[in-house]
DNA sequence: CCATGTGCTGCAACCGCTCTCAAAGCTTTC
DNA sequence: GAAAGCTTTGAGAGCGGTTGCAGCACATGG
């Protein structure tokens, strides 16, 4: 089994693990990336692979040829394919993909970018479902679909250049802040779909209803009969937070009510913790509009632990319809958000734009469900 | 704000959401992939990116002075350079990185691989870390750091289609089940570095000791008192897995104990519940070794389901150190396993490589600790 | 004033592959 | 037996970059 070790460490820095610990080593200095020039790591591989020009070589044919074989569909003599198919194998060949993309101008390659920090990512469940339909849609294809996101000081940058550098062929973004990605990618000439309203105009994407979705969450607290309610916003410099806001809004206007009730929190389940503040400046809180379901369940928690009842005394309705909502209790009022289902149709939109069968401008909206639970 | 919709359209195929569903709106049933061939989809891309040899015919000079500008290092005019800058940025000249990588044989990207679907690695705490680890080692260098994982019917190719493609440079592999891609990649010219025994020889890699981690916790379970002593292992088709079922079974037979009392799990939640199975065979259980946490907390439950206190009459410890481990009633004792730490050195390893200054083969080996809590 | 040096730029080969076009070999036909 | 038609193959021109080397212009030294 494998070669020997040589080497060997642990190291765990002494925080919280709320346990005894025995059994500690030493832990080495951890070896920085050795860097040069501006800040690129140089790389310079030993061996390198077998080429067209080898199995051509070996197998006593031209490139052409082996390319032909390679490729299939174009014919090629039986006697010669099966020598070339056996250079092949000698060599263990594989075509590279990236001098094939040259000329093709075909990656077979597909990212997910995801500007947040892999904390976020793999923190809500909503991003799984986004990437679970980008898959789905090229899952009979043989086209690889990578996942991206940025690091915790990304500028948007090194995504743009990761885009443009010809390494995919196109891609999803999901979670964008601000039109400034969108902006940076609109007049370049890479494939994009934008999951979430891209805020730049002929930057095609699908988006939730997330306007219209809010409104039916709020009216719903209304018709439950909560008067004074409040909500729990996302990230306001995104779209989807700023639409849910809006949708509140137009809700209690409508009602008659007071819609300025509202506090900002981030869509993680830590900050649902600012249901404290809407309680502060309104004692008399009745109904609660999470903008997704994280900061819900949170904010529930923290309004049983001050003694009031759900849905007795605050009623609360979440987004999202993540699976945490069905795993308390009372079970979380929410509106749901397809997100696998979202994320499906923009890679299928993307397909056809890269297939070039493209209209103008392509934006597809998508509606949401009210599903209602016993927390309303 | 964007285009107009065209479309509007949602889904929820009504599966079990556990509540009342309101809003309904129909679906349209979704285009497919168009393929052609066999099952490669294809891309024509409409408007091309300007190139090279646009900005040096702008700029008024030759593609090799435009290459020096953009690379920077070698002398260029101070005037030559501010009119090739100009011509850069009025035309929004990105290069072509897969180009240059044909020559440079260096593309930035670096790939961390998990064979296993999405669902399970968004499921499981593990991944989340291996990939922050690696993200860490390259967090100031400019590569870009993806994500690899498998679809549901996938064999190896595809990955190793994707890692042979000349897109990467090197890739981390995370969680293999079995020694087949490690095979596949073993004569590849590809740079990798395997977190966990590849069972390959000559493939270098970064392991927990497993084995002597298994032997501790069982001792500590024996220590506490605990006799009748059962494990939940993992896919046994795992290195890690079987490693750990040798060490329970060492120390098993250290303390004169039967060590045969094991079952395999999956190492997921939904797994722990075999722990009913060990019940069957041994009513007198009176200590559990899960090979990770998921898989403990959720055998936690099902025994105090059956009315067995915990750590009274069934003693119980993980592996991992999840942060689920401290979510339960009692907290769990656990092993660690610091897989960022794990990741991070395995992608200093591979930097290595890729920098040519390379050992031979080298693995590492890491230990892991011990952390008792109140389940045992 | 000519030989040298220095600073900057262009030519051209090459990275590994695809694909058009034409040539070569073989059969068929008259 | 030569012309015509196929099938099969190879030569060669790119794809968009990088880079060694030669060449040019100008400044310097003898």
């Amino acid at each position: 089994m494998g070669g020997t070790p040589l080497v060997a460490f642990a190291q765990h820095g002494n925080a919280e693990v709320g346990g005894t610990i025995y059994d500690t080593v030493a832990l080495p200095s951890a070896r920085s990336v050795r860097q040069e020039g501006s800040g690129v790591v140089r790389f310079t591989v030993g061996h390198s692979a077998p080429t067209l020009e080898d199995v051509a070589r070996i197998a006593g044919v031209s490139r052409a040829t082996v390319s032909r074989v390679v490729n299939g569909g174009t014919l090629v003599a039986a006697k010669t394919t099966e020598a070339v198919r056996e250079a092949i194998t000698q060599l263990d060949y594989h075509p590279n993909r990236a001098a094939r993309a040259l000329v093709t101008r075909r990656t077979g390659v597909i990212a997910v970018i995801v500007p947040e920090t892999d904390e976020r990512v793999f923190a809500d469940p909503y991003f799984p479902q986004v990437y679970h339909g980008a898959l789905q849609a090229f899952s009979d294809s043989d086209v690889q679909v990578v996942l991206a996101m940025s690091q915790p000081g990304d500028n948007a940058s090194r995504m743009v250049r990761y885009l443009e550098s010809g390494h995919v062929d196109g891609a999803l973004i999901a979670s964008h802040h601000g039109p400034s990605l969108a902006q940076a990618l609109a007049h370049s000439w890479q494939p994009v779909v934008f999951i979430g309203d891209p805020e730049v105009p002929g930057v095609p994407y699908i988006e939730l209803d997330n306007r219209a979705a809010a409104r039916v969450a709020t009216q719903h607290l209304i018709e439950r009969g909560s008067r004074r309610i409040g909500t729990i916003t996302g990230p306001l410099d995104m779209g989807s937070a700023r639409q849910r806001l809006e949708g509140f809004r137009e809700a209690m206007a409508e009602a008659g009510l007071d819609g300025d009730l509202y506090v900002e929190g981030g869509y993680n389940a830590q900050s649902g913790q600012v249901v404290e503040q809407l309680l502060d400046r309104a004692p008399d809180l009745d109904g609660v509009f999470a903008a997704n379901d994280l900061m819900a369940v949170t904010a529930m928690g923290v309004l049983q632990r001050l003694g009031r009842r759900v849905p007795e005394d605050v009623r609360i309705i979440g987004f999202d319809d993540a699976s945490i909502g069905r795993q308390c209790t009372p079970q979380l009022s929410t509106m749901t958000n397809p997100a696998a289902e979202h994320a499906r149709a923009a890679a299928e939109l993307l397909i056809e734009i890269l297939a070039g069968g493209l209209p103008e401008t392509r934006n597809l909206m998508a509606a949401s469900q009210l599903v209602v639970r016993g927390s309303t």
